[in-house]
DNA sequence: CTTTATATATATATAAAGTATATAATATGT
DNA sequence: ACATATTATATACTTTATATATATATAAAG
């Protein structure tokens, strides 16, 4: 899929693995996180397949080693559009190292799990903060951004509305024992 | 974390690889799913690494090859409880076909794309129906469990209005143009 | 004016997660 | 007797994710 969300990208202006990464932190960075060991190899792949060219440039004044500038093809883009028009294989997939421990927490001890809890609450009240301010950055990029920008903070909220709720709970359940 | 996963399950009882895969699908199969590809080889690394042990047993009247029963050691517990009480290391992912096609939507077919969010939306509805009539099952398998339940049912819901704003808001911003 | 730090940029090795498929044993229906 | 479904394990392969190495240029510190 990774393929996919790099083409798009391409799909806008043509860019170098650095820059790409950038871009991914900055636009679907609110979900997801992407790395260079994966931009690379994909990037080597697609160029391979023909579905984006390559050129080396070096730009004056600015810093480290000659730019590899990749841009999508006729073809590149065909591939795309025809992945962006079929129907999405699998439902959301959550995979989350704190969900996974919150599951589990009845055979740890309480007071960590309570700890644990205020780290996520505190994580997630400064990452809305931060979304929060950011909304409106989305507003000019077009509908589809914007929305998912949307998204991003109301699972966001959600989760921090659920996380102090649980807490609650979670003292209540244990001052009743 | 699929290795914490299996040893948080056979923290309960001893259990063999299709019933651990039958359980993780019930009980957090909310969220993600799993594939014997992913547990048969974790079991055999946690055997070697002395975190679990194996007993192969014939159980008469039942079909298919001998099943081979695992257990958690003290050291897999230990381990296991390490894990429990450590930070998490990162926040959640959310990597979904269809929301990674979402963002890119402004590329391709306004109409494909409304057809595309039709069918998330009829999805959702029928998960949400699900899992609502579930909610109860949960009651009886302690707190946690059913915390996470709740969030389960609460995210889906709150998609599912998503999904319905997106596509009013998207079809008033075609019919304005 | 040299060394150190920092930012930019690419690349690769390794590990973990996910998909696809092969194999085997037994129960059950026809 | 034979096809079919269910239970169960196993492995090959692909994709995704982490960790780390390398190179270049600017900026800052001494």
């Amino acid at each position: 899929m990774i393929k996919y969300a790099i083409l798009g990208l391409l799909h806008y202006t043509e860019m170098h693995g650095y820059r790409i990464k950038e871009h991914i932190e900055r636009n679907f960075g609110h979900m997801w996180s992407i790395n260079y060991g994966q931009i690379y190899p994909n990037l080597k792949k697609l160029h391979d397949d023909r579905l984006i060219t390559m050129k080396e440039v070096v730009v004056n004044g600015e810093k480290g080693p000659p730019r590899k500038l990749y841009s999508i093809t006729d073809k590149g883009r065909e591939e795309f559009l025809d992945w962006l028009n079929t129907s999405p294989e699998k439902p959301m997939l959550l995979r989350d190292p704190f969900l996974m421990r919150f599951v589990f927490f009845g055979f740890g001890d309480g007071k960590r799990a309570i700890e644990i809890i205020d780290e996520q609450i505190s994580r997630y009240q400064k990452e809305l903060a931060r979304r929060k301010k950011n909304l409106t950055r989305w507003e000019k990029s077009g509908i589809y951004v914007r929305l998912i920008a949307d998204l991003g903070a109301s699972l966001n909220e959600m989760v921090l509305e659920w996380l102090k709720r649980s807490k609650k709970e979670i003292l209540k359940n244990a001052a009743e024992k």
